[in-house]
DNA sequence: TCTGGGGTCCTAGGACCC
DNA sequence: TCTGGGGTCCTAGGACCC
């Protein structure tokens, strides 16, 4: 597995930056992106120009800690239609390098630079000047030999960065730098790596045996933990994905008490649900209910139907089912409905059970 | 009233089968 | 009666990512 060569392109302050392009009084002034744009309300940060970073404002953080932050800056409410149509502008610049791209949202993407004739960092400087002369936004890239070093790279020099790590260099550039830079490390298993092992860098969790973090975090997490540890990273770049699920859910801005509003929700988001279902050609068997009660605890029910449905209808009624089985002691915060196991609505043959319905649950567990 | 909305993947236990 | 073992499917829940 010699010689990849992986860029990882990551737009700045993306959604904030599109904004103030398209509205230069808001250039070189904190501009937050989130929620409905009203601080006042519930939401949580998306994007945060550099600008309003200085304040400590930063991505997933409530509206209201940011407003308290940083009161100033101008908090606008997210725009999708206008990233995606500058999402799809940097995206065609990527697959015109020739490379195959894999998206990551609207505002980041790999591309496999394997074979071009051009090496990474050409390839990469390239990108970054089109992106800045045609869309008038930057990009921080990462060249590396693999995904993971690459994505670690692009976030080393930020805003408007390049950088390369090569192969030879992975070890000694990743070693200083924390545990969370890498894929799959979050608070938690941070928080454990450091109170049990005694490991906060990259380079302390190379050197701890793989035994010891199969051990601590099972076979699978274990064995991913040492082999991210040491910049190993097989993993492709893939061109094509399709959704394994499809989910509608909606925090409301004053908790729901009534069940009646509450069961209505419920079938609002199910024929939501439905409806992307169709719109995307997919049928499917298994809808999920997530509800979160206050004080923040979040109960899912799920089941499966008996037939697989795009019907608005049917799917409705098992999530009104999941609901009942829900005790609705206090208020909700969250109501979501998920549907899984996709399949093509094309594939979709007649079937002979279709007349059967949704069976009865089975009794719940005490 | 501090906590969005879209997802993915993994684990663990029980049911069930051979 | 002293209690194996592999496999799959299902459900619930947790961690993580952008």
């Amino acid at each position: 597995m010699g010689g990849r060569t992986i860029l990882h392109v990551d737009m700045d302050a993306f959604f904030a930056a599109v904004e103030q392009l398209r509205r230069p009084e808001l250039r070189g002034r904190p501009v937050v992106v989130g929620g409905d744009g009203d601080p006042r309300k519930r939401g949580v940060v998306s994007t945060a120009s550099y600008e309003a970073r200085a304040f400590g404002v930063h991505s997933a953080m409530p509206l209201r800690v940011a407003y308290r932050r940083c009161p100033h800056a101008v908090f606008l409410p997210v725009d999708f239609a206008a990233y995606r149509a500058a999402s799809e502008r940097m995206h065609a610049i990527l697959r015109e390098t020739g490379a195959r791209v894999e998206s990551l949202g609207l505002d980041e993407a790999f591309l496999d630079c394997t074979g071009l004739p051009d090496d990474g960092e050409t390839i990469a400087r390239a990108i970054k000047a089109r992106i800045a002369d045609e869309l008038h936004l930057t990009a921080s890239v990462g060249v590396g030999p693999n995904k993971l070093v690459a994505k670690i790279a692009s976030g080393l020099v930020k805003p408007d960065g390049l950088t390369v790590i090569r192969e030879d260099e992975v070890a000694a550039r990743l070693a200083p730098l924390p545990v969370t830079v890498l894929w799959g490390v979050g608070p938690k298993t941070a928080a454990r790596l450091r109170e049990v092992l005694g490991v906060r860098t990259v380079g302390d969790l190379a050197a701890m045996p793989e035994a010891r973090l199969r051990a601590l975090f099972g076979p699978r997490h274990g064995a991913h933990l040492h082999e991210t540890a040491l910049g190993r990273d097989e993993s492709p770049v893939e061109t094509d994905w399709a959704p394994k699920s499809i989910s509608r859910e909606r925090t409301f801005q004053v908790d729901l008490r009534r069940p009646q509003e509450i069961r209505e929700t419920v079938g609002r988001l199910a024929r939501e649900v439905a409806g992307d279902l169709r719109e995307q050609g997919y049928r499917t068997a298994n809808v999920t209910l997530k509800v979160r009660l206050v004080p923040f605890r979040t109960l899912t029910r799920s089941r499966t139907l008996t037939v697989p449905t795009d019907d608005p209808a049917e799917i409705a009624l098992a999530a009104a089912r999941l609901l009942d089985r829900v005790p609705l002691d206090r208020p909700v915060r969250l109501l979501g409905v998920r549907v899984a196991k996709l399949s093509p609505a094309s594939d979709a043959a007649p079937t002979p059970c279709a007349g059967a319905g949704p069976e009865p649950d089975p009794a719940p567990p005490a």
